[in-house]
Order: C-alpha cells, then sequence, then structure tokens
DNA sequence: TTGTAGGCGTTATCAA
DNA sequence: TTGATAACGCCTACAA
C-alpha cells in the first residue's frame, strides 16, 4: 500500500511538502502541490488514519453505544447523534451492547483503546468502566439514562412525568382499575414509569401499593405478553394497561387479543414509544411519544461542546415526551352507560 | 495518559517485557508478570490501540455499512453481523449510509483510512468507491445487493423467485388483477421484486405490460401511501398487492384504509418483511419473511474466511425467502360464493 | 528470560 | 517556501 514516501519520491519532494500539500497547510508552492495530487492519483495514495491519529494524537470519531439495535427508539437516537456528527466532520460508530454489562464494557474499552473524540453512551446496568473514561478524560454524554456518581452531560426525557399523565390520562377516561408492565427492575426509564405511574395512582387517592403491575424484559413481546396474562388472571385484573415500550406493547396486545378484550372498550390501553404502527391498528393505540430525534441531536451537540470545551461546567438537558391520547383509551362503552359513579372517572 | 514506558518504569522492567507480559507472550517471569499487572492498574494503563494497530499492520475491527439504520431488516442483519464477529474477536462499527452514495463514499474512504479489517456492505447505488477498497485488497462482503464487476463474496436473497410465489399465491386465492408497490427503481429489490411479480403474472397467462405497479421510496410511509392511492384510483383497479417492504405496507395499509378496503376480504395483500406487528393488525397481514440474521451471520463468515485467506475463490451465498400466508391474502368472501366473474372488483 | 533498538506512516519543529 | 528529523506508542527481531 502507497505510503506518504511513496508519494513524495514520485512527485520529487519532501514528505512534509507532501503533508503539507494533503492538508492544504499554509503557503506551498501550487505548482509542487499539482505535482504532489497527480502523484497521490496515480498511487491511488489514501493517507494511514492510524499514523495521523497517532501523531496527532486525537480522532474525528465518535462512538455510540445504545443497548439495542433492534430498537427503534435507540436507533432514531442514533439517527440524531449522526447528523449532527457528520456536519461537524465527525463518524460515527454504532456498538450494540445488548443491554449487557460486559458488552459494553468491552466497546467502552475499545472506545479508550481507540482514543475515540468522544462517547455517546446509553448505560447499560451500573455501566462499571465509564469511570475509566472520565479518568482518561474522554467526553461522555449518557443518554436515556443517567450515569451514576457525580453527573456529567446528559440527555433525559421526563420519563416519569410522562407516565403520571398517560396513567391519569386513563383515569379519567373512566378506568378505574389501571395496572402497568414496565421493563426489567434496574434499568431508570422501566422504574421511572413504574415510579410515574404509582404518583398518578397515589394522586387519585389510591393506594399505589396494591397497584396491578409485572415487570418484563424491554425488547422480547414474549414476556411482556406473559405479564399480561398474569395480570388478566389476577383475582381483580386491571381494566386499563401503561406499557412502558412499543416491543412490549406488541405481547401485551397478543394477549388481549387472546382474550378476545378489545383495546378502547373492554380494557385501556396507552403505550411507550410512538411506533409507525400504532394508527395501523384497530383501534389506533394511544402512546406517549418521546423526542427521539432530538434525544440523540442534543447529545451529539453537548458532547461536540465538551469536547471544545473540556472545562464547561456539565449540563443536564431534560426533554419531553407526548401523551397522544387515541382510540386504545377511549372508555369503554360499558362505563359510559352506567357513568363511572364514584371513580375518578371523567364524563 | 499513561504509556507503556511508564509502566514499565513503574515495574522496573523494559517496555518490552510489558509488552509480552501484557500480550501473553511465550515465556515471561510470572513475578514479572505480576509486578507489571499491579503497575498497569496503579496508572490505569491502557494500551494505545492506535500504535498497536500501527505496528502491527491491522485492526479486529468490521465496518458494516447499511442504507438505513432504522430499517429492523438491516439492524437485524447487523445482529447478525456482531454475534459472529464478537465470538471471534473482533468488534463491529455500524455506519448508515442512508442509501446516499456519497455518504457510503465517505464511509468507506474512513475504513479504508483507519484500516479496518474487513467490510460488510450493503452497496447504495453504483457503490463507487468500492473499487478502492478492492485495490486496497481490504476484504469486502456484498449484502443484499451484489456489487458492480466482477463477483466477490456476496450473501443474496433470492428475492425475485420469492416475488413470484407471493404473486402467484394470490393469484391463486383468487385475485384477479395483482398489482405491485416496489421500492425505488434501480436498486437490486425493488427491481428483483418487480421482475418476479412479472414473471409469476406471466407464468399465469398475464400480460406483464399491463401489470398495475409503482415505485416508492423504501424507508417511508408516504410515498408508499400515495401510490396505493394512485394504483386505487386506476380505471382498472388492482384487487390485490404485492408491496416490497414493511414500511412501505404501513403506507399502503392506511391508504387501503383511508378507502375502507379491508386486506384479505376486499383486496390481497402480501408485504415483504415478517415486522412484529403483523400478527396484530386484522386481518393478520400475509407477508414474505427474509431470513435477515442469517444474512447477517453469513456474510460475517464469509467476510472472517476471506480475512483468513484471501485466496479463496469468491463464493456467493444466496438465501431463501419464505411466503407466511395469513389472513389478508385470504380469498374474497365475495370471489367463494360468486367464483370469479370478470371484472377485478369486490363486491 | 530479558533488554536494546528500529520502524510502522504521519505530522510538527526547526533550520536552511 | 522547503527539507531533514524527531517524535506519537507499540511490537518484535536480535542480542545478551
Amino acid at each position: 500500500m502507497a505510503t506518504i514516501s511513496d508519494v513524495a519520491a514520485k512527485a520529487g519532494v519532501s514528505t512534509a511538502t507532501v503533508s503539507r500539500a494533503l492538508n492544504g497547510k499554509s503557503t506551498v508552492d501550487p505548482q509542487l502541490v499539482a505535482r504532489v495530487r497527480t502523484a497521490v492519483d496515480e498511487l491511488g495514495y489514501q493517507p494511514n488514519g492510524l499514523a495521523r491519529n497517532l501523531r496527532r494524537q486525537e480522532t474525528a470519531v465518535l462512538a455510540l453505544i445504545i443497548s439495542d439495535v433492534e430498537n427503534p427508539f435507540f436507533t432514531a437516537i442514533a439517527r440524531g447523534v449522526e447528523d449532527v456528527a457528520q456536519t461537524a466532520g465527525y463518524s460515527v460508530v454504532l456498538c450494540n451492547s445488548d443491554e449487557k454489562p460486559d458488552k459494553e464494557r468491552r466497546y467502552l474499552d475499545v472506545a479508550l483503546q481507540e482514543r475515540v473524540a468522544g462517547v455517546v453512551l446509553c448505560p447499560a446496568g451500573t455501566a462499571t468502566g465509564v469511570e475509566l473514561l472520565r479518568q482518561r478524560g474522554t467526553p461522555v454524554v449518557a443518554v436515556d439514562r443517567p450515569l451514576p456518581g457525580e453527573p456529567g452531560d446528559q440527555v433525559l426525557v421526563n420519563t416519569r412525568l410522562a407516565a403520571r399523565e398517560a396513567t391519569t390520562h386513563l383515569l379519567d377516561a373512566g378506568y378505574r382499575r389501571v395496572g402497568c408492565v414496565t421493563g426489567p427492575s434496574g434499568i431508570r426509564t422501566a422504574d421511572e414509569r413504574l415510579a410515574g405511574y404509582r404518583d398518578a395512582l397515589g394522586a387519585a387517592g389510591m393506594a399505589p401499593t396494591s397497584a396491578p403491575f409485572r415487570h418484563a424484559e424491554y425488547h422480547r413481546a414474549d414476556g411482556a405478553r406473559a405479564a399480561a396474562v398474569e395480570l388478566l388472571d389476577l383475582a381483580e385484573p386491571p381494566d386499563a394497561l401503561l406499557i412502558a415500550n412499543s416491543a412490549m406493547a406488541i405481547g401485551v396486545l397478543e394477549a388481549l387479543a387472546g382474550r378476545g378484550l378489545r383495546p378502547g372498550r373492554d380494557i385501556g390501553v396507552v403505550a411507550f414509544d410512538d411506533p409507525p404502527w400504532a394508527t395501523l391498528i384497530d383501534p389506533p393505540l394511544s402512546v406517549v411519544a418521546q423526542p427521539t430525534y432530538q434525544i440523540g441531536s442534543a447529545a451529539a451537540e453537548l458532547l461536540l461542546a465538551r469536547i471544545g470545551d473540556p472545562d464547561r461546567p456539565p449540563v443536564t438537558r431534560t426533554l419531553a415526551a407526548q401523551l397522544i391520547p387515541r382510540g386504545s383509551s377511549r372508555g369503554g362503552r360499558h362505563r359510559e352507560v352506567t357513568g363511572g359513579s364514584r371513580s375518578p372517572g371523567s364524563r
């Protein structure tokens, strides 16, 4: 593979001149520049990024570590990160931690070893190893979930409030026993959504402790389906469900269909995320839409700012999720007829 | 940032010994290894991957360039690539070409400059720049779409045959005027699916040239929706539709709903890809499922084999897609009763 | 078994 | 303006 010396030899100049010519440095004789260029073309020379980075002690690469490539929530974030990074001249490499701390750790090591310019991280578990990044001074922005320890730059969603609003919405629609299927215990978004759900119950004068809920895996419909079945089999089954993401919503909706329960009539349903198929099903799914793309772009902006000025104070950006009521959370027919009596129903 | 010399100094040995100890090389005094390890821990030393790669002239990084991060088809492939790569000790960096040749080109340049060990590429457009990789001897495996020029390693899906089977299935179900919404002209899968669709019509004795079809963007529901509307507005509208992917299926199904047309009764529908919501809608969507994960794992295997032996003959792996008939392609009720009169409409 | 020293391909410093 | 030269941090003959 051709090196800079080959080019220099062919152009009859020194390697220094080639380097300067190629990097558009200061004043180089235009004639020499031309000679260098033709030599480059003839040799098919491609600068060795490895050597360059080693010398410069920096790379124009950002690492984005997410916990599930197959989750549209994260891929939308990826797009936001990428667009901002691209325009700033950075490349983005996407790493999939699969919600596994050891895989995350491994990618963090790689990021460190490859000396990436910065990392956007959606922490899985306790994010051991992020300490290393901090020690090294490698800029990190946490996304969707905060990093343990003292806060650095982060972009979060006010998901607890959103869960509370969604639950209140179900209550207002006349549902009296709202249940919740949330993500794995220990994952911040899952815990927050459960907390927000309980907030709403408490505010409505209900005992949050007796609230019917289940944990399930975020990325598989199976677990959520089983969780829904369990809830439906309760002595006092819920008449409405808050679901913590769209992958789980699929499992839950399957379970409901299996029981012949129709959302919006027999049972109220609101799910986090606004997947493209939400309006396709009958009735359309009420959702809590998250500003995914903005999460990504905001994270990238924060990261670039941090790279530019390592000493700026850390900033937390909290974005709002938006409740979009659709058919699946309309009050049930039965409820409309009998008129919700004592419960905190509306209408 | 601590370097290998720092460690050597602290452990009271030479850099060579540190290097050997850390890389588990041959015979190093266990006592020295221990000293080195503690020094490493105390300094928080992380080897500089840049320098290492420069020296070794190789990286344990694979680049995966896909045309749409938000398309589940590609993210499933990514997972397949990643799993195989991981177990072989390689990291995977995912790059999103966004179906734009210049972005693809840019990422190929980066891959080249960073001297990745190999590239899995889903070519956008004519994949200019892949020539560079080939000249350089950087292993490439094409996925989903073949590379122009003489064939290298590639993993394809027999999508033309699958389209033909799906169309025949619709014909067999009693639909008489099958239409097609395919992807952008020039993209291999889109063209192949259209061709397969025409194959089926031809085999059934119909004139493929008069077949009602439209092209639309792969990743947006909008275009497909508009395309469907156009087809439905035809003087002789189709009574069944073959749709080239699931994102477009959403647009088409919306258009059908807008017209009050019920899949499986008023109009037959089969779409490529088997999204999780396919069984959630009513009636369930008939699909052509593609072996996405296997595509990815096969591609990674081919790439690793090529890295191991640059001189092996190129291999093409063609995988089969599978038709999964569900409710949306049942023959219409009217059709079953009257038994196929003349007009292509139902009811 | 350990240490010395050279080089991977660039860029930056310093003279000329 | 250009060129020789010294790093960047690591690995690996080769020598001890």
